[in-house]
DNA sequence: CGCCGGATTGATCAGTTTCAAGGCATGTGG
DNA sequence: CCACATGCCTTGAAACTGATCAATCCGGCG
Protein backbone atom coordinates (compact mmCIF):
# COMPACT_ATOMS: atom_id res chain seq x y z
CA UNK A 1 0.00 0.00 0.00
CA UNK A 2 1.42 3.22 -1.14
CA UNK A 3 -1.15 6.09 1.00
CA UNK A 4 -4.20 5.97 3.09
CA UNK A 5 -5.63 3.45 5.56
CA UNK A 6 -7.83 0.24 4.64
CA UNK A 7 -9.77 -1.84 7.40
CA UNK A 8 -9.98 -5.73 6.83
CA UNK A 9 -13.00 -7.34 8.33
CA UNK A 10 -15.45 -9.74 8.83
CA UNK A 11 -18.94 -9.42 9.38
CA UNK A 12 -22.10 -11.62 11.35
CA UNK A 13 -25.22 -12.04 9.44
CA UNK A 14 -26.70 -9.22 11.51
CA UNK A 15 -24.20 -7.07 11.10
CA UNK A 16 -21.93 -7.03 14.28
CA UNK A 17 -18.92 -6.74 12.39
CA UNK A 18 -15.02 -7.43 13.73
CA UNK A 19 -11.95 -5.51 12.26
CA UNK A 20 -9.17 -8.12 12.08
CA UNK A 21 -6.43 -5.25 10.96
CA UNK A 22 -5.95 -2.09 10.10
CA UNK A 23 -3.49 -1.46 7.34
CA UNK A 24 -1.40 1.62 6.09
CA UNK A 25 1.06 2.67 3.91
CA UNK A 26 3.77 0.47 3.55
CA UNK A 27 1.84 -2.68 4.52
CA UNK A 28 1.03 -5.77 2.20
CA UNK A 29 -2.49 -6.73 2.23
CA UNK A 30 -5.17 -9.48 0.85
CA UNK A 31 -1.82 -12.01 0.22
CA UNK A 32 -3.68 -15.69 0.26
CA UNK A 33 -2.45 -18.83 -0.23
CA UNK A 34 -4.93 -20.58 -1.24
CA UNK A 35 -7.85 -19.45 -3.47
CA UNK A 36 -10.54 -17.47 -1.41
CA UNK A 37 -10.76 -14.45 0.14
CA UNK A 38 -10.97 -14.19 3.88
CA UNK A 39 -11.69 -11.08 5.04
CA UNK A 40 -13.73 -7.82 2.94
CA UNK A 41 -11.41 -4.76 2.88
CA UNK A 42 -12.55 -1.25 2.64
CA UNK A 43 -10.53 1.52 2.23
CA UNK A 44 -10.84 4.65 4.94
CA UNK A 45 -9.83 7.55 3.43
CA UNK A 46 -8.37 8.37 -0.01
CA UNK A 47 -6.43 5.41 -0.18
CA UNK A 48 -3.86 4.54 -3.37
CA UNK A 49 -2.41 1.05 -3.56
CA UNK A 50 -0.46 -1.08 -5.43
CA UNK A 51 -1.91 -4.05 -6.77
CA UNK A 52 0.16 -7.17 -8.21
CA UNK A 53 -1.38 -9.82 -9.77
CA UNK A 54 -1.72 -13.50 -7.71
CA UNK A 55 -0.77 -15.04 -11.37
CA UNK A 56 2.81 -12.95 -11.40
CA UNK A 57 3.10 -13.74 -7.40
CA UNK A 58 2.85 -17.62 -7.72
CA UNK A 59 5.28 -17.54 -10.79
CA UNK A 60 7.84 -15.85 -9.06
CA UNK A 61 7.29 -17.59 -6.02
CA UNK A 62 7.98 -20.97 -7.77
CA UNK A 63 10.93 -19.61 -9.52
CA UNK A 64 12.66 -17.90 -6.82
CA UNK A 65 12.84 -19.53 -3.20
CA UNK A 66 13.81 -15.89 -1.41
CA UNK A 67 10.45 -14.46 -2.71
CA UNK A 68 8.84 -17.04 -1.07
CA UNK A 69 10.14 -17.01 1.42
CA UNK A 70 9.13 -13.38 1.61
CA UNK A 71 5.57 -14.38 1.32
CA UNK A 72 5.62 -16.90 4.15
CA UNK A 73 7.08 -14.23 6.57
CA UNK A 74 4.37 -11.83 5.36
CA UNK A 75 1.47 -13.84 6.44
CA UNK A 76 3.07 -15.46 9.28
CA UNK A 77 3.65 -11.67 10.30
CA UNK A 78 -0.19 -11.58 10.15
CA UNK A 79 -0.30 -14.90 11.96
CA UNK A 80 1.43 -13.06 14.77
CA UNK A 81 -0.44 -9.87 15.23
CA UNK A 82 -3.89 -11.82 15.13
CA UNK A 83 -2.51 -14.37 18.05
CA UNK A 84 -2.02 -10.72 19.81
CA UNK A 85 -4.96 -9.48 19.12
CA UNK A 86 -7.09 -12.46 20.49
CA UNK A 87 -5.36 -12.14 23.76
CA UNK A 88 -6.67 -8.50 23.39
CA UNK A 89 -10.18 -9.42 22.67
CA UNK A 90 -10.54 -12.14 24.76
CA UNK A 91 -9.08 -11.26 28.03
CA UNK A 92 -8.42 -7.36 27.91
CA UNK A 93 -10.30 -4.89 29.97
CA UNK A 94 -11.74 -2.11 27.47
CA UNK A 95 -9.36 0.49 29.33
CA UNK A 96 -6.26 -2.22 28.52
CA UNK A 97 -7.79 -2.52 25.09
CA UNK A 98 -7.50 1.23 24.20
CA UNK A 99 -4.09 1.96 25.38
CA UNK A 100 -2.96 -1.17 23.54
CA UNK A 101 -4.73 0.39 20.63
CA UNK A 102 -2.77 3.73 20.94
CA UNK A 103 0.53 2.25 21.64
CA UNK A 104 0.13 0.47 18.52
CA UNK A 105 -0.71 3.14 16.40
CA UNK A 106 1.81 5.34 17.99
CA UNK A 107 4.51 2.89 16.60
CA UNK A 108 2.54 2.94 13.18
CA UNK A 109 1.67 6.47 12.85
CA UNK A 110 3.58 8.92 14.99
CA UNK A 111 4.98 11.60 12.88
CA UNK A 112 6.57 14.86 14.82
CA UNK A 113 4.36 14.12 18.07
CA UNK A 114 1.39 13.89 16.74
CA UNK A 115 -0.96 10.49 15.48
CA UNK A 116 -3.90 11.59 12.92
CA UNK A 117 -6.11 8.64 12.85
CA UNK A 118 -7.78 8.10 9.99
CA UNK A 119 -10.63 5.80 11.48
CA UNK A 120 -13.63 6.66 13.58
CA UNK A 121 -14.68 5.61 16.80
CA UNK A 122 -17.07 2.93 15.40
CA UNK A 123 -13.58 1.35 13.54
CA UNK A 124 -11.96 1.73 16.37
CA UNK A 125 -14.20 -0.21 18.39
CA UNK A 126 -14.95 -2.91 15.87
CA UNK A 127 -11.39 -3.63 15.67
CA UNK A 128 -11.17 -4.00 19.78
CA UNK A 129 -14.53 -5.86 20.43
CA UNK A 130 -15.96 -2.52 22.18
CA UNK A 131 -18.93 -0.25 20.98
CA UNK A 132 -17.51 3.20 19.97
CA UNK A 133 -19.05 4.79 23.47
CA UNK A 134 -16.72 2.25 25.72
CA UNK A 135 -13.81 3.75 22.96
CA UNK A 136 -15.08 7.62 23.49
CA UNK A 137 -15.31 7.01 27.37
CA UNK A 138 -12.04 5.33 27.32
CA UNK A 139 -10.21 8.49 25.36
CA UNK A 140 -11.86 11.33 27.66
CA UNK A 141 -10.18 9.07 30.75
CA UNK A 142 -7.17 9.13 29.39
CA UNK A 143 -7.43 13.09 28.67
CA UNK A 144 -8.61 13.97 31.76
CA UNK A 145 -5.58 11.92 33.51
CA UNK A 146 -3.38 13.79 31.37
CA UNK A 147 -1.94 10.76 29.71
CA UNK A 148 -3.36 12.32 26.30
CA UNK A 149 -4.09 15.79 24.19
CA UNK A 150 -6.52 16.35 21.42
CA UNK A 151 -6.53 18.55 18.38
CA UNK A 152 -9.64 17.57 17.22
CA UNK A 153 -11.22 13.94 17.78
CA UNK A 154 -8.51 12.31 15.80
CA UNK A 155 -5.57 14.05 16.03
CA UNK A 156 -3.86 12.74 19.25
CA UNK A 157 -0.80 13.66 21.09
CA UNK A 158 0.48 10.56 23.63
CA UNK A 159 1.65 12.88 27.10
CA UNK A 160 2.80 10.23 29.13
CA UNK A 161 4.03 6.78 27.15
CA UNK A 162 5.18 4.83 30.24
CA UNK A 163 1.76 5.29 31.89
CA UNK A 164 0.05 4.01 28.54
CA UNK A 165 2.49 0.88 28.55
CA UNK A 166 1.40 0.35 31.97
CA UNK A 167 -2.23 0.01 31.11
CA UNK A 168 -2.09 -1.92 28.08
CA UNK A 169 -0.91 -5.01 30.40
CA UNK A 170 1.36 -6.88 28.31
CA UNK A 171 2.37 -10.39 27.98
CA UNK B 1 1.25 -34.30 15.61
CA UNK B 2 0.54 -38.34 15.91
CA UNK B 3 -2.00 -38.56 19.13
CA UNK B 4 -3.03 -36.98 22.23
CA UNK B 5 -4.20 -32.76 22.66
CA UNK B 6 -2.61 -29.89 23.01
CA UNK B 7 -3.43 -26.48 23.86
CA UNK B 8 -1.24 -23.20 22.18
CA UNK B 9 -1.78 -20.17 24.41
CA UNK B 10 -0.50 -16.66 25.75
CA UNK B 11 -0.70 -15.14 29.05
CA UNK B 12 -0.85 -11.74 30.45
CA UNK B 13 1.69 -10.62 33.31
CA UNK B 14 -1.29 -11.29 35.74
CA UNK B 15 -1.93 -14.94 34.72
CA UNK B 16 -5.14 -14.15 32.36
CA UNK B 17 -4.58 -16.89 29.92
CA UNK B 18 -5.84 -16.93 26.48
CA UNK B 19 -6.02 -20.13 24.01
CA UNK B 20 -5.31 -19.28 20.59
CA UNK B 21 -6.14 -22.83 19.43
CA UNK B 22 -6.46 -26.73 20.04
CA UNK B 23 -4.31 -28.80 18.38
CA UNK B 24 -5.07 -32.50 17.51
CA UNK B 25 -3.89 -35.66 15.53
CA UNK B 26 -2.84 -34.76 12.14
CA UNK B 27 -2.15 -30.85 12.41
CA UNK B 28 1.09 -29.20 12.77
CA UNK B 29 1.80 -26.90 15.07
CA UNK B 30 4.71 -24.59 15.98
CA UNK B 31 5.82 -23.44 13.02
CA UNK B 32 7.52 -20.87 12.51
CA UNK B 33 8.94 -18.00 9.69
CA UNK B 34 10.94 -16.35 11.86
CA UNK B 35 13.04 -16.47 15.04
CA UNK B 36 11.43 -16.62 17.83
CA UNK B 37 8.53 -18.26 19.59
CA UNK B 38 5.11 -16.76 19.60
CA UNK B 39 2.26 -19.06 21.69
CA UNK B 40 3.70 -21.23 24.26
CA UNK B 41 3.04 -25.04 23.92
CA UNK B 42 1.62 -27.57 26.38
CA UNK B 43 -0.13 -31.46 26.17
CA UNK B 44 -3.15 -31.58 27.64
CA UNK B 45 -3.12 -35.38 27.89
CA UNK B 46 -0.80 -37.88 26.71
CA UNK B 47 0.60 -37.08 23.78
CA UNK B 48 2.97 -38.09 20.96
CA UNK B 49 4.38 -35.47 18.43
CA UNK B 50 6.50 -35.87 15.74
CA UNK B 51 9.64 -33.33 16.25
CA UNK B 52 10.81 -31.42 13.09
CA UNK B 53 14.35 -29.74 13.40
CA UNK B 54 13.60 -26.19 12.13
CA UNK B 55 17.44 -26.22 10.38
CA UNK B 56 15.94 -29.65 8.20
CA UNK B 57 12.60 -27.54 7.28
CA UNK B 58 14.65 -24.63 6.06
CA UNK B 59 16.82 -26.59 3.95
CA UNK B 60 13.97 -28.64 2.50
CA UNK B 61 12.04 -25.36 1.85
CA UNK B 62 15.46 -24.05 0.27
CA UNK B 63 15.33 -26.53 -2.63
CA UNK B 64 11.88 -27.94 -2.93
CA UNK B 65 9.05 -25.34 -4.27
CA UNK B 66 6.85 -27.83 -3.36
CA UNK B 67 7.76 -28.07 0.55
CA UNK B 68 8.20 -24.22 0.31
CA UNK B 69 4.21 -24.13 -0.55
CA UNK B 70 3.08 -26.20 1.60
CA UNK B 71 4.73 -24.31 5.00
CA UNK B 72 3.07 -21.10 3.53
CA UNK B 73 -0.29 -22.83 3.27
CA UNK B 74 -0.17 -24.38 7.07
CA UNK B 75 0.63 -20.54 8.28
CA UNK B 76 -2.46 -19.74 5.98
CA UNK B 77 -4.54 -22.03 7.10
CA UNK B 78 -3.14 -20.99 11.12
CA UNK B 79 -4.25 -16.83 10.40
CA UNK B 80 -7.85 -18.01 8.67
CA UNK B 81 -8.56 -19.84 11.75
CA UNK B 82 -6.96 -16.89 13.95
CA UNK B 83 -9.74 -14.66 11.93
CA UNK B 84 -12.46 -16.84 12.60
CA UNK B 85 -11.27 -16.58 16.31
CA UNK B 86 -11.24 -13.09 16.20
CA UNK B 87 -14.67 -12.35 14.92
CA UNK B 88 -16.53 -15.08 17.80
CA UNK B 89 -14.03 -13.01 20.63
CA UNK B 90 -14.85 -9.54 19.67
CA UNK B 91 -18.40 -9.76 18.38
CA UNK B 92 -20.07 -13.12 19.55
CA UNK B 93 -22.10 -14.03 23.05
CA UNK B 94 -21.21 -16.47 25.43
CA UNK B 95 -23.86 -18.81 23.77
CA UNK B 96 -22.68 -18.55 20.33
CA UNK B 97 -19.31 -18.94 21.36
CA UNK B 98 -19.88 -22.21 22.99
CA UNK B 99 -22.18 -23.48 19.57
CA UNK B 100 -19.38 -22.84 17.74
CA UNK B 101 -16.96 -24.48 19.92
CA UNK B 102 -19.25 -27.57 19.47
CA UNK B 103 -19.33 -27.21 16.05
CA UNK B 104 -15.62 -26.97 15.79
CA UNK B 105 -14.98 -30.06 17.61
CA UNK B 106 -17.68 -32.38 16.50
CA UNK B 107 -16.08 -31.43 13.00
CA UNK B 108 -12.86 -32.65 14.53
CA UNK B 109 -12.86 -35.68 17.02
CA UNK B 110 -16.28 -36.60 16.52
CA UNK B 111 -16.07 -40.49 16.39
CA UNK B 112 -19.20 -42.91 16.02
CA UNK B 113 -21.09 -40.51 17.07
CA UNK B 114 -19.30 -39.54 20.22
CA UNK B 115 -17.24 -36.64 21.08
CA UNK B 116 -14.11 -37.20 23.41
CA UNK B 117 -12.95 -33.49 24.46
CA UNK B 118 -9.76 -33.85 26.03
CA UNK B 119 -9.66 -30.71 27.87
CA UNK B 120 -11.40 -29.14 31.25
CA UNK B 121 -14.10 -26.44 31.13
CA UNK B 122 -11.10 -23.93 32.11
CA UNK B 123 -9.59 -24.43 28.86
CA UNK B 124 -12.68 -23.81 26.74
CA UNK B 125 -13.20 -21.18 28.56
CA UNK B 126 -9.77 -20.25 28.22
CA UNK B 127 -9.98 -20.63 24.46
CA UNK B 128 -13.62 -18.77 23.97
CA UNK B 129 -12.65 -16.26 26.16
CA UNK B 130 -15.33 -16.49 29.46
CA UNK B 131 -15.60 -17.93 32.50
CA UNK B 132 -15.18 -22.10 32.94
CA UNK B 133 -19.02 -21.40 34.80
CA UNK B 134 -20.17 -19.45 31.59
CA UNK B 135 -18.97 -22.28 29.79
CA UNK B 136 -20.92 -24.76 32.13
CA UNK B 137 -24.06 -22.96 31.97
CA UNK B 138 -24.34 -22.57 28.44
CA UNK B 139 -23.76 -26.42 28.16
CA UNK B 140 -26.05 -27.71 30.54
CA UNK B 141 -28.57 -25.00 29.10
CA UNK B 142 -28.08 -26.88 25.56
CA UNK B 143 -28.56 -30.17 27.50
CA UNK B 144 -31.63 -29.06 28.80
CA UNK B 145 -32.83 -28.11 25.67
CA UNK B 146 -32.18 -31.79 24.12
CA UNK B 147 -29.56 -30.16 22.05
CA UNK B 148 -26.54 -32.42 23.15
CA UNK B 149 -26.50 -35.22 25.65
CA UNK B 150 -23.59 -36.67 28.31
CA UNK B 151 -22.24 -39.40 29.04
CA UNK B 152 -19.42 -38.14 32.13
CA UNK B 153 -18.87 -34.17 31.43
CA UNK B 154 -16.54 -34.58 28.45
CA UNK B 155 -18.12 -37.18 26.33
CA UNK B 156 -20.96 -35.27 24.09
CA UNK B 157 -23.51 -36.41 21.80
CA UNK B 158 -24.97 -34.00 19.36
CA UNK B 159 -28.56 -34.57 18.89
CA UNK B 160 -29.19 -31.42 17.08
CA UNK B 161 -26.58 -30.16 15.00
CA UNK B 162 -28.98 -27.80 12.55
CA UNK B 163 -30.17 -26.19 16.20
CA UNK B 164 -26.50 -25.97 17.35
CA UNK B 165 -25.61 -24.44 13.65
CA UNK B 166 -28.34 -22.02 13.76
CA UNK B 167 -26.95 -20.69 17.34
CA UNK B 168 -23.74 -20.39 15.94
CA UNK B 169 -24.40 -17.04 14.22
CA UNK B 170 -22.20 -17.39 10.99
CA UNK B 171 -20.72 -15.19 8.49
C1' DC C 1 -14.98 -45.53 52.29
C1' DG C 2 -13.32 -41.10 51.95
C1' DC C 3 -10.54 -37.97 49.42
C1' DC C 4 -9.76 -34.86 45.55
C1' DG C 5 -10.06 -32.30 41.28
C1' DG C 6 -13.28 -31.03 38.12
C1' DA C 7 -18.00 -29.70 37.21
C1' DT C 8 -22.43 -27.70 38.34
C1' DT C 9 -25.50 -24.42 40.30
C1' DG C 10 -26.98 -20.27 42.85
C1' DA C 11 -26.71 -15.38 44.32
C1' DT C 12 -24.73 -11.14 43.80
C1' DC C 13 -21.70 -7.83 41.54
C1' DA C 14 -19.43 -5.07 37.99
C1' DG C 15 -18.15 -3.67 33.48
C1' DT C 16 -19.88 -2.83 29.18
C1' DT C 17 -23.75 -2.09 26.23
C1' DT C 18 -27.80 0.17 25.10
C1' DC C 19 -30.71 3.96 24.75
C1' DA C 20 -31.08 8.77 24.67
C1' DA C 21 -29.82 13.64 24.57
C1' DG C 22 -26.82 17.13 23.32
C1' DG C 23 -22.40 19.26 21.46
C1' DC C 24 -19.10 20.48 17.98
C1' DA C 25 -17.22 20.96 13.57
C1' DT C 26 -17.87 21.20 8.59
C1' DG C 27 -20.24 22.37 4.57
C1' DT C 28 -24.21 24.22 1.87
C1' DG C 29 -27.64 27.31 0.35
C1' DG C 30 -30.17 31.47 1.07
C1' DC D 1 -22.40 36.10 6.49
C1' DC D 2 -25.64 33.49 8.79
C1' DA D 3 -29.01 29.64 9.39
C1' DC D 4 -29.32 25.14 9.20
C1' DA D 5 -28.42 20.30 8.09
C1' DT D 6 -25.30 16.47 8.72
C1' DG D 7 -21.98 13.37 10.52
C1' DC D 8 -19.19 12.31 14.27
C1' DC D 9 -18.26 12.54 18.95
C1' DT D 10 -19.24 12.98 23.91
C1' DT D 11 -21.82 12.27 28.01
C1' DG D 12 -25.43 10.44 31.12
C1' DA D 13 -28.65 6.91 32.98
C1' DA D 14 -30.56 2.46 32.89
C1' DA D 15 -30.36 -2.34 31.56
C1' DC D 16 -27.99 -6.68 30.78
C1' DT D 17 -24.60 -10.06 30.10
C1' DG D 18 -21.12 -12.41 31.93
C1' DA D 19 -17.87 -12.38 36.05
C1' DT D 20 -17.12 -13.34 40.74
C1' DC D 21 -17.83 -15.55 45.04
C1' DA D 22 -19.45 -19.51 47.33
C1' DA D 23 -21.61 -23.87 48.18
C1' DT D 24 -22.41 -28.51 46.65
C1' DC D 25 -22.08 -32.40 43.66
C1' DC D 26 -20.06 -36.07 41.08
C1' DG D 27 -16.81 -39.58 39.58
C1' DG D 28 -12.54 -41.83 39.78
C1' DC D 29 -9.07 -43.75 42.70
C1' DG D 30 -6.06 -44.77 46.61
Amino acid sequence: MISGAVRSYKLLSDGRRQIGAFDLPGDVFGLESGATHRLAAEAIIDTTVRLVKRRSLEHAAGSDVNVARRLWAITAGELRHAEDHMLLLGRKTAMERVATFLMEMDRRLTVAGMMALPMCRRDIGDYLGLTLETVSRALSQLHAQGVLGFSGARQIQLRNRNRLRNMESCE
